[in-house]
DNA sequence: TGTACATCAGTGAACGCGCGTTCACTGATGTAC
DNA sequence: TGTACATCAGTGAACGCGCGTTCACTGATGTAC
């Protein structure tokens, strides 16, 4: 038995507390949290149903009571990624509660990028599983205000419009394009050669971006 | 034996043509071939040292006669997805040789979507991979020209520095402004929620994202 | 309030899969004399 | 030009790994009477 043997156990032992009770009690929800942990530690790769169970103090395949698939489990994980951004960008855009639209949208691109910083397992889980969450009006992927990152950019754009901020003709798409900057600069960071820079000057970088999309839209 | 093994092997037989030597020749050559078919295919996950070999019609433990692991055959595919992408921007280039550096810099754009579109396997072989080479001078991932991809970008920028048309203090990252923006709308395409558009929609939307970063630079 | 019994939520054991990688080997090639 | 021999580039067999998933099971829970 290898070194990584022995720190895998090591792991388990401290997140699989054994149970009193033959039933778990809320195995779904605990499954969730571990697969949530195991997205943010390590991405999508590692939302695995064997490893969740484990964690869980649980044998495999009691997994399939909760879901049907690893496939599900990752889905809801991935749900669960994007109403945690939603809820950061709430959380950025009530800081700036008075500064009209404008600085809504630039609140909505700095919550973005610093969730991408902060929670980079969670922001690849949530983007990096294919599939068209954002225009869907699934609560759970949602924050208090009920709406899914996407929506939220769109109704800050939508405000902008209404006080002539932004020229009527040009809001369509006007949501994909704030979108595609920061969310480029986001994986250019996260996984890409921005990597090397300091957090010095991936903010100025990002300040910069936030000015050009401001500029450009 | 299921019907996936039988496909498999059919697959098999028509990539492996038994060789009449017992060298076979070229062998890193044919991996790596094999390698970048895969990497086209099914994206950087699927870039794997025995389907490679499989195809190449050799045992699987002949690749480490060239490849020290899998990584090294992943890298290697990679460096070989940069060329690629810089061939493509280099030949839109060409395009536009007499419409000066904003007609190049577009053209830089231009050949980066199309690229992420019609070969997403090989685009996101080059960039889900983590590292630096965009500053890497190796020529291995560079086109004709001896630039790789970023270097490319880079070289217009100057250009536009020295026809007066960026101003010198705005030089500085505006490489990563430009590409941020241009690799969040092929990610987003690639794999976000703007798959289900149509090509239509898309070409679109492409166009504005460039009309931005060359308004917002 | 007590009990029979259906339903639920776990366990235990096993399956086949494909992967990366290591080992000792052998056929083919090329080089020194 | 011929031959001995080192080196090279493959083969053959096997390893351990972790995964998703299925099956028949059993302990616990809750509900009808």
């Amino acid at each position: 038995m290898d070194s990584v043997h022995i720190a895998r156990q090591r792991v388990m032992a401290s997140h699989a507390r054994p149970r009193s009770s033959y039933h778990h009690g809320d195995l779904r929800h605990a499954l969730l949290e571990a697969g949530i942990a195991l997205a943010r530690e390590a991405g999508p790769d590692a939302v695995v149903l064997r490893e969740a169970t484990r964690r869980t103090g649980v044998v495999p395949n009691a997994a399939y009571r909760h879901f049907d698939s690893r496939h599900a489990l990752l889905q809801a994980v991935r749900t669960a990624a994007l109403a945690a951004l939603a809820t950061a960008m709430e959380k950025q855009m009530a800081r700036v509660r008075h500064g009209g639209p404008r600085a809504a949208l630039r609140a909505i691109g700095t919550a973005y990028l610093r969730f991408a910083r902060t929670e980079p397992g969670l922001f690849r889980t949530a983007f990096s599983v294919p599939g068209d969450p954002e225009t869907s009006g699934d609560p759970a992927m949602a924050g208090r205000s009920g709406l899914n990152p996407y929506q939220l950019l769109g109704s800050v754009l939508d405000e902008m419009v209404a006080q002539g901020l932004l020229p009527k003709e040009r809001r369509p798409n006007a949501g994909y394009l704030a979108w595609s900057a920061v969310h480029g600069l986001a994986m250019l960071v996260l996984e890409g050669p921005l990597q090397r820079l300091t957090r010095a000057q991936v903010r100025q970088i990002e300040q910069r971006l936030l000015d050009m999309v401001d500029q450009g839209l």
